[in-house]
Formats: structure tokens, sequence, C-alpha cells
DNA sequence: TTTATCCCCTA
DNA sequence: GTAGGGGATAAAT
């Protein structure tokens, strides 16, 4: 066999490049994210070719001869946007410049003439490698002349895993497609039939012919669906084919020389405003990648787990992973622990595998007893991926970790919220380009999922030490990226880390609730929807869906022809809340389906799946707060979502009545007073709105004064309204056209207000400009403990991504700096409790500004006014920060 | 069974 | 106008 020849489709690329990279442009506006996103792939593949000759392939301008044969072959594509279009000729330029063969081949498309090179390639004996996105290439893959690959994700394709993916062999895909037709391209497949289906049929009969001659036995709807679309089958075979006797026009041998020009390459990159090659990271390469799996080793005797006790003596650094039996902390069993403590090696120490003939595993006792020891000795050097879950796992089966080293996932979070989301999976991707074994690739989904402790030891150790080594490395890659970055890991050192534990603590206390209230007011609910559900019907002249929009709009819009007053964004006419309040005034379907939805809300979503959420081990309701979701640096809570229990109406404080202390117990709620606001009166020095708060002056009230010229005593409800609702819409970066919706009022008066209000809080507006100017500058915006939030699209030249993105840079140092506070304060409130009220005090929630304790009746009183004191001293501002804390026997009551 | 859409709850 | 989670339906698979 001689040397391999990568082909790459150059367009497949380009496409996902464009959608998948941020839109960066040059300081010019030049738009560079597709050639960025190629170029790295490019030379990526340069580094792993190892000088193997690579051809680029394009798509050439105009129709093909599939056109010819179908008319409508491509003819749901938009056309080529024209900040791609830009980008083209940049791209192959780069690809000549690096020296790579360049081919277009009009009238027929790429993948034809990659399907030519690939014949031609085995004609000599050469192995052909596709870099590729598209499943249409797949088709080519044959043993051992033709693989393909996923440059991006380093997935290597032969015939077992194509058959593995797809369920068919290689040679079958071409059928696979004409069964199942292709919606990018425009092609219709049979109704009802997709990849499994086609994949069931290829097995049985082998071929397209041989199922088109059993048509007739093959039973059901997708049967009968088949011989009416047997008419078609044979265009579609011609659309998806790939010819491979194209001319090419060149002589192949002359495509195997690569003909690189670093002066262009250098000129391009400074055009383009790229960092030059050699300071790219270097990629690590599918070798690399595939040796990875035989340094795993599986733990099954005390002196190999001894051995691994002394590594984590002698390490620097290691990486802790467990696996569960599920994904309840404070139920799950161990199953497993992994570990790694160096790049590319790792073990599993299996615990509780029980599936028929699993081979002998450590006892617990033994795994606690050396290792757990060992881990607890070495903890300051312990690195671990979302350690929120292992560690109440871990202190469970008895082993304690608290003071660890390093969470990847909040590393990544504090270095940038929004480069990618901050699962091990993701990260592996982003950071290392590497693709990992996920989780239901061995375990299944669904009702087909199977417990961790049934996956065959191997497999498991393949795939958990695995994770070990990933953390592992991602943490070394995360380190090297933090290095000099103070802010971030100061915050990391001082807020998200130590944070771990306090939401350990909150979620492992959980919250009581009234179970019999909340069944209770579920049933009255229920009763009151069916009687709701019966009139709407009677008013509709017909029965229907009251929870579908569609049929919804049939009724109100076709049928009864009330006026539309609003559209969805995808175009259709709107049912939502404001638009059915609009035509409540005239008719009264609208009025009964608005009180519909608020009791089917209030059913569905609270009191029936609350009841569903308490834990049985513990009679309490136990959510999970995610501390690396959210772009600004809050929280989030789900499982059930406890930051979003209703407060607005009464009907929906009932829900919040139902959350309860035990026996003995009562409930204290402290929140901070009008933070963002405060938090906007520090950072832009205002004076106006730094006296309102210094003097301890209703906020809404002091801006209305201001706004409307009257004495703040003399300031009325609507004139209050209107001051509050400019100073949320401020915070949020609103424009006068977004405070006339609000406010019902007309453009000219609310930009009147606006304008009043920037010339009477001048600080305000400066400091309005200055964050958009640096925003603009440094493509980020921080908070007061200088968490970052990247605006990429600050400079788009599409207005209306550009505006999103100055709001939300408006926005983001508000929002994260309260943050910031609150975690501060649940840090110290959490530290207090451990030292002085571990007997009469629990956190038990968060929702944004507020802090929720069940506390000993007793003692509530001073308890209290602690929780205030702490909440208020948690940060120093140049205005006084003010918690409203108050106590009650539920939370309504308490709030 | 998964994915997209619409609607609605919170700070 | 900012930041989230989630339920129900309907379509795609």
């Amino acid at each position: 066999m001689k040397d391999r020849l990568f082909i790459i489709d150059g367009s497949s690329y380009l496409y996902r490049a464009f959608h998948a990279m941020p839109p960066l442009t040059t300081s010019t506006g030049r738009p560079t994210g597709a050639v960025k996103g190629v170029t790295n792939m490019l030379v990526n593949l340069k580094k792993e070719s190892e000088g193997s000759p690579i051809i680029v392939v394009f798509d050439a301008k105009g129709k093909n001869f599939r056109h010819q044969i179908y008319d409508d072959y491509k003819s749901n594509r938009p056309p080529m946007p024209d900040e791609l279009r830009e980008q083209l000729k940049p791209v192959k330029d780069i690809c000549k410049a690096i020296g790579f063969p360049l081919l277009e081949i009009s009238g027929v498309e790429a993948d034809d003439v990659i399907a030519t090179l690939v014949r031609m390639a085995k004609e000599r004996k050469y192995t052909s490698v596709v870099s590729t996105l598209d499943k249409d290439m797949m088709q080519l893959v044959e043993d051992p002349h033709t693989t393909t690959m996923n440059t991006m994700t380093h997935q290597n394709f032969d015939e077992a895993k194509v058959f593995e993916k797809f369920g068919v062999q290689p040679n079958q895909i071409r059928d696979m497609l004409a069964l199942v037709g292709d919606s990018s391209d425009n092609i219709p497949g049979v109704p009802k039939v997709g990849q499994k289906t086609a994949a069931k049929w290829l097995n049985e009969y082998d071929d397209l012919e041989t199922i088109k001659a059993n048509a007739e036995s093959i039973p059901g709807v997708v049967g009968n669906n088949l011989r009416e679309f047997l008419p078609n089958l044979d265009r579609n075979v011609e659309l998806v084919s790939l010819k491979d006797d194209i001319d090419l026009k060149v002589n192949f041998e002359d495509l195997l020389i690569l003909n690189n020009n670093n002066d262009a390459l250098e000129k391009l990159f400074e055009e383009l405003e790229f960092k030059p090659l050699k300071n790219n990271p270097a990629k690590k390469t599918p070798e690399e990648a595939a040796a990875v799996n035989s340094k795993y080793q599986t733990i099954s005797t005390s002196k190999e787990l001894k051995e691994w006790a002394k590594k984590l003596d002698q390490c620097k650094a290691f990486a802790i992973d467990t696996e569960t039996s599920s994904l309840d902390t404070i139920t799950a069993d161990l199953i497993g622990i992994s570990l790694s403590v160096e790049e590319k090696k790792g073990c599993y120490i299996p615990i509780g595998h029980d599936y028929d003939d699993a081979p002998n595993q450590l006892s617990l006792d033994d795994v606690i007893k050396i290792i757990g020891k060992s881990v607890e000795a070495n903890q300051s050097k312990a690195v671990g991926q979302n350690l929120k879950f292992d560690i109440p796992i871990l202190s469970r089966h008895g082993i304690t970790l608290s003071n660890f080293l390093a969470d990847t996932m909040l590393m990544s979070y504090v270095l940038n919220s929004t480069a990618t989301r901050h699962s091990m999976d993701r990260m592996a991707e982003h950071y290392l380009q590497l693709s990992t074994i996920k989780y239901t690739d061995i375990t299944g989904t669904a009702s087909k999922q199977i417990s961790f402790s049934k996956v065959d030891i191997t497999t498991a150790t393949n795939y958990a030490a695995e994770d070990a080594d990933i953390t592992l490395r991602l943490y070394n890659h995360l380190a090297e990226s933090l290095k000099g970055q103070s802010k971030q890991l100061k915050l990391l050192e001082n807020i998200e880390y130590p944070l771990v534990m306090a939401l350990i603590a909150t979620e492992t206390n959980g919250a009581k609730v009234d179970k019999k209230k909340l069944a209770a007011h579920s049933k009255e609910l229920g009763k009151k929807i069916e009687v709701l559900t019966k009139k709407a019907h009677k008013l509709g002249g017909q029965e229907f869906n009251l929870d579908s929009p569609k049929q919804l709009l049939e009724i109100l819009y076709q049928k009864q022809g009330l006026p539309v007053l609003q559209k969805t964004p995808k175009g259709q006419p709107s049912t939502n809340e404001a638009t059915l309040q609009r035509l409540a005034e005239e008719y009264d379907l609208p009025k009964v389906i608005l009180e519909y939805r608020t009791l089917a809300k209030l059913k569905s979503t609270y009191t029936d799946s609350l009841i569903a959420m308490e834990n049985p081990a513990t009679g309490r309701i136990h959510t999970s707060y995610h501390q690396a979701v959210t772009s600004t640096g809050r929280l989030s809570s789900t499982e059930p979502n406890l930051q979003n229990i209703p407060i607005k109406t009464s009907e929906g404080r009932r829900i919040r009545e139902a959350f309860i202390p035990e026996k003995g117990n009562v409930l204290i709620s402290a929140d901070y007073s009008q933070i963002e606001l405060r938090i906007m009166a520090h950072l832009s020095g205002d004076k106006n709105l730094t006296n309102a708060f210094n003097n301890n002056l209703d906020v809404h009230s002091a801006t209305a004064a201001e706004i409307f010229g009257v004495d703040i005593n003399d300031v009325d409800s609507d004139q209050r309204r209107s001051a509050k609702a400019i100073n949320f819409g401020l915070m949020y970066g609103m424009s006068a056209f977004g405070l006339t919706r609000q406010l019902d009022i007309t453009r000219a008066e609310a930009q009147s207000y606006l304008d009043t209000y920037f010339e009477r809080y001048t600080g305000v507006r400066d400091y309005m400009d200055n964050v958009r100017a640096e925003a603009k500058e440094d493509l980020y915006v921080q908070t007061i403990m200088g968490r970052r939030l990247y605006v990429n699209e600050i400079n788009a030249s599409n207005g209306l991504r550009r505006q999103a993105a100055e709001r939300a840079a408006i926005n983001a140092p508000l929002q994260g700096s309260a943050a910031d506070i609150i975690k501060k304060a649940m840090l110290d409130v959490d530290a207090w409790i451990t030292n002085e009220a571990s007997d009469t005090a629990k956190m038990i929630m968060q929702v944004h500004d507020e802090l929720i304790l069940e506390v000993k009746k007793s003692e509530s009183e001073d308890i209290l006014n602690k929780v205030k004191e702490i909440m208020e001293a948690a940060v120093d501002l140049n205005i006084p920060l003010i918690a409203e804390a108050s106590i009650g026997s539920n939370w309504n009551e308490a709030h």
C-alpha cells in the first residue's frame, strides 16, 4: 500500500464554519469567521497529514447535471449569504498559499469530483482519506482504500464505523439516501421512511432493486408509501449517485505536489488580521487520540489500588470522576471511581457493577481504606469536572473532599462563559479538538437506557478513565489559559470554588412542601379547568384542544373571524396573552382562554410537578443549581426550577404558601432591595442616583420627581409607574421604542422622557456610553468582581445583532455584579451557619436576589438580623446595600 | 423518541 | 429591551 491522499470537501467545511463560528470581522468590518474556521481546519489537517498530499475540492458556481434530472434540486436552498460570499475568495487564496491544489469543476458537484479522485487514487494504490462533514460521502468508504474523517471532531469512518452509525454498509448508503431522500437538497424520499426503516429494509433485502422487487410484501403504511413512491425511486438513485468519471482536465500526479507560498500566506493572514501561524496551538492527531484507550487500566486488586494511592501522593494534580447509578446525589450509589495523574493515562476502579458474570471487584471498604484515604490526604491536588455532583456522592460513601484544587467546568465558565457549553464533551471538542465517548453511547437513551452498573467493566473503563484523563487534560489546558488572569483566578478561588460547597449544602438541605395542600390545590384547579374547557368549547362552537395554539388560532381567526392583531415570529396569528387581552375587551372566548391558561399553567408547571419532585428519601424537594449556565454569572435552577415560582397573582402565591418549614421551624426570606439600580449608581457614580440611595429614598419616586419636575412627595402613581419602567428599561439597554410599548405612549413622548432622564442623570448617560465604547474595543464587559461577558457581536454589520449585543453589554455588568454579590453573601451566610448556627439554620433556596433559610423558630429573630447584616456587608460599594428580611410560616408569608 | 414552536412563569 | 426553565402540541424520525 502506498501513501495516503487527503481529499478535503471544501464547500462542506465552508458552510459549517460560517454557521459555527462567531461572526468575526476585521477592524474594517470585513467578515472573516468562515475563513478562520476553514483555515484552522486546513492547518490542523496539514499537521496531521505528515506530508501526505492534500487536494481541496470546492463546488463550482452554477447549475449542474442534477438540476437537469430534477427541476427542484436544491431549490429550497436560500441564496448564499453575502457575508459568506465575500469569504469565498480569501478561503481559496489561503488554500493555494498553503500549497494545496484546488479543484472546481463546473457542471458537476464537489462530491463527484471527490468520487473521481477516490477512484483514481485507488487505481494508483493510494489510501484516500476524505475529510468531509457530508453523510453522502459515506458511500465512498471502502476498506482498506478509502475512509472519511471529520477533521473538526476527529471521527474517522471505515466500513465498520459507517455500519455502526448508519446501520448499513457504505455500498448501501446510496440506496438508503434514495429511499430516505435529502431535505437539504430538496429530494423527497418515501414518506415516513427515515434512516431506521431504510436500514431495516436494506439489511433484509441487500439492495434497492431487491426491495423494489419485493415491494408487494412490505406491510403497513410504509409499505403503501413505498409502492406509491416506486416511480420516483430511479430518479432519486440518479440524484444521489456520485459520478466517478469526471474529466478533471489535469494530471492526477500534478495534484500530488505541494506548492506553498509562505509570503503570500503571511500577507493573507495579515490582511485578515489572523494571528501568525506559529502561535496557533498544536492539535492532537487522531493517532494520539486513538493511542489513548490502551493506556487505561482497570483496577481489581488491592496491590494496584495501593500503587494508585502512591501515584496520588506523588503527583502534582490528579483528576477524579465518579460513576453512579443515577443523577440524584441524595440517593445515587457509587458504581466506580476513575482517576488520572498523567495525560493520556488513567484508571477505573469498578465497585458496583452487577451484571451476569461480572468479574470480581474490590469492595467499597477496600476502596475507601486505600484510595479514599489517599484522595482525602491529597485533596488539595484534586481536579474534577462539576465536582458539585461528585463530592456529595463520595461523601455519602465515606470519602470526604472539600478543599479541591480545581473544577474544569468552572475554569472554563470564568474564562469565557459563552465560548462553549461547559460540559466535558463540549469542552473536549472546543479546547482539545477531541471527541469523547458519550455517556449515552454506552448506556443508551430513554426507555432503552441501562444503569451504569450493567455496563461491561471493560467498556466502563474506556469511558470512565477517559473522563478522568480528559478532565486532567482540560485542567492543564485551562490552567495555562488562566495564567496571569488574576481577576479570573481570584473569582474562582474566592467565589466559584467555595460556592460549590455552599450549593451542595443548599441542595442537600432541600425545601419542604406541603404535599396535601398542593394536591388539594391541584384538584381544585382541575375542576375549574374542566368548567372553563367546556365553556370554551361552547363559545368556540366545537370541541378543541385549548392547549394547542394551532387549533386555537383556527377557531379564533378562521372560524370566528376575530381581527389578527399580532403575529408570531414565524408569521402565524398570535394567541399570546397580550393579544388575547386586547381581544377580550370585545369577545368572550379569549377571556375564557386567558383564565384557562392561568390555571392550566399553575397546575401542570407547579402544583402537579412539585408534588412529583418530592424526593421519597427525604420528603423534601432538592433542586439542582447550575453554576456554569448563564452568560452573566447568575445561577440557574432545574428539576424543579425554584427560581420561577409564581408571585405576581394571588392564585399564584398559593403555590408559595405550600413551601413550609418543618415543625418548630420558620422560613426567613431576605432579599436585596433594588440591587441592580444600586450597582448602576455605584458603577456610574451618578450624583442624583447616588443621592437617592444615600438618603434611602424610594428610587422610582425620586426618578419620577426628576423627570416630571415635581417634588418627590407630589409624585402620583402614574408618574412613579413611568419612572419605574424607565429605570428597569435602562438596565435592559432599552430604546425609546421599547418604552413606547411598555407605557403605551407615543414614540415622541418616550423619547422626551428618556432625554429628560439623561439630562438629569448625566452620570448614568456617560456610564452607558463608556460601557458601549469599551465593549466595542475589548469585545467584553465586566462585573465588579472582574467576571467577563464576551459580546462578540458588538461590532456586527447586521444592525439587529449589533444592537442586541449592545443591550447585553449594558445589562451584563448590572445583572452579573448582582450575581457576584449574592454569591458572596451565600458564602458568608454558609460560613456563619457552619461556624455558629449549624443546629438552628439552613440555607434552602436562592432566587437571584433573595436567600431563603429554614431556621429554628426560637432563634429566628436573631438569625434574621444576622443574615440581613451579612448580606448588607457582603461587598463594600459607594452606596449602601439594603437587604429586606422577614419571617413566616410559609414562603409567601415570609416574603 | 427527539426536535421545534408557542406560550408563560421568575429576577 | 436583559437573564433563565419548562410544559404541551405537532412534526419529524
